[in-house]
DNA sequence: CCAGACGTTGTT
DNA sequence: GTCTGG
DNA sequence: CCAGACGTTGTT
DNA sequence: GTCTGG
C-alpha cells in the first residue's frame, strides 16, 4: 500500500490547486489552520505530517460541513481512546487501512461511523515493486498525468478523483458513510514510471526522488573470493539459506506489487470486494442518515 | 463476565 | 527478527 | 514505505 | 472506547 508520498508545492498553490465549491455552489479556497506546520517535500514518509482536508464541522459546532479546512497532520490514524501525549507509543500500525476490512476493523470502523473522513495531499506516491532475484526494490512514482484538472487531490489507496469526489468524501454533514464509499473506485487514468532509489531513504528530500528514472539494474554481488566460500558455508551449514543459485520456486515473471491496489487493479476482483464491502454495510445499517439529521441522545 | 487487543506489510 | 525514526 | 538500530555503566 | 476470545 502506501507509506511514501510526495507533496512539494509551496503553500500558496497548494491552496489554490484545493479550490472547491460550497454548497451554495461559491468558489472558495480551503482555510489554513497551523498553516506554520506544513512541510513541503518530495518526500514524505509516515509520522512525517501532510497536509490534510477536512470538513470545518469538526472544528466549528454548527458550522457548514461543505467548508473546507486544510491543515497539516501527523500520518496515520490516532484512536481517539489513545490516552499517551506521544502518538508514536501507540504498538500498532494505522498507517495503512485495508478497503475489504474496514467495516470489520474496529479502529477504523468506529471513527469512519462518525463520519471522520479526510482527504490526505499529495502529488503523488511512490510504490516500491519486489523483482525476482535481487533484493533491491524498484520504486515507483505514481500520479494522475498532469494534464486535466489541476487539483487532483488522493487518499492513498482510495483515490478521490476531482473536485467533486471530495467535497462529498468531506462532507460528512449531508453525505452518509455509504454514499462517500461509493466514491472510492479503482481509477484509470493513473500514470507511473521507475524513479531512483534515492527516494528510499527518507532524508532525502529533492525533486530527483520523483524524476523518471532506469530501471534498478540487477547487479549480481561481485563476490570475492573469500565472500564467495562464505557463501559456500553458509550454504552448507545453514538450513535457513538456499544455496546461492538454486532454482527459484516462482518463475512466473510476474512482477510482485506490494501494493494490492496495484495488484489486483481495476478489474473484476476489485469491483467485486468493494460491492462486497457496500453489501455489508448496508446490511449492518438500513437507512443511514447523513451525520447533520442524526438525534443526539 | 473479565482480559486484552485494537494493524499492515509480506513471507513461509 | 523486530521495532523505531525519518 | 525504507534505513538503521537493537544496551548498560560510568566517566569525560 | 469497543470488540473478541476465553
Amino acid at each position: 500500500m502506501c507509506g511514501r508520498t510526495s507533496c512539494h508545492l509551496p503553500r500558496d498553490v497548494l491552496t489554490r490547486a484545493c479550490a472547491y465549491h460550497d454548497r451554495q455552489g461559491r468558489r472558495r479556497l480551503p482555510e489554513w489552520r497551523d498553516p506554520d506546520k506544513y512541510c513541503p517535500s518530495y518526500n514524505k514518509s509516515p509520522q512525517s505530517s501532510s497536509p490534510v482536508l477536512l470538513s470545518r464541522l469538526h472544528f466549528e459546532k454548527g458550522a457548514d460541513s461543505s467548508e473546507q479546512i486544510i491543515i497539516p497532520m501527523r500520518w496515520g490514524l490516532v484512536p481517539s481512546w489513545f490516552k499517551e501525549n506521544d502518538p508514536s507509543k501507540l504498538q500498532f500500525n494505522t498507517t495503512n487501512c485495508r478497503s475489504d476490512t474496514i467495516l470489520e476493523k474496529q479502529s477504523f470502523k468506529v471513527p469512519l461511523g462518525k463520519g471522520r473522513r479526510c482527504v490526505v495531499l499529495a502529488d503523488g506516491f511512490y510504490e516500491w515493486q519486489r523483482c525476482q532475484g535481487t533484493n533491491q526494490r524498484q520504486p515507483y512514482f505514481i500520479y494522475f498525468p498532469q494534464i486535466k484538472t489541476e487539483k487532483s487531490p488522493t487518499r492513498m489507496p482510495a483515490i478521490l478523483d476531482g473536485e467533486e469526489a471530495v467535497s462529498k468524501w468531506l462532507d460528512f454533514g449531508e453525505v452518509t458513510t455509504q454514499e462517500a464509499l461509493k466514491l472510492i473506485h479503482p481509477i484509470d487514468n493513473i500514470t507511473f514510471h521507475p524513479v531512483s532509489l534515492v527516494v528510499n531513504n527518507s532524508r532525502n528530500n529533492t525533486p530527483e526522488c520523483l524524476a523518471p528514472a532506469d530501471l534498478v539494474t540487477k547487479k549480481e554481488p561481485k563476490t570475492s573470493g573469500s565472500s564467495q566460500r562464505m557463501m559456500q558455508w553458509l550454504a552448507t551449514k545453514s538450513p535457513k539459506k538456499e544455496a546461492p543459485g538454486s532454482p527459484k520456486k516462482d518463475e512466473s515473471g510476474i512482477p510482485q506489487w506490494s501494493s494490492q491496489f496495484l495488484q489486483k487493479s481495476p478489474l473484476p476482483a476489485k469491483r467485486g470486494a468493494t460491492r462486497s464491502l457496500l453489501d455489508r454495510w448496508l446490511k449492518q445499517e438500513k437507512e443511514e442518515e447523513p451525520m447533520a439529521k442524526r438525534s443526539h441522545s
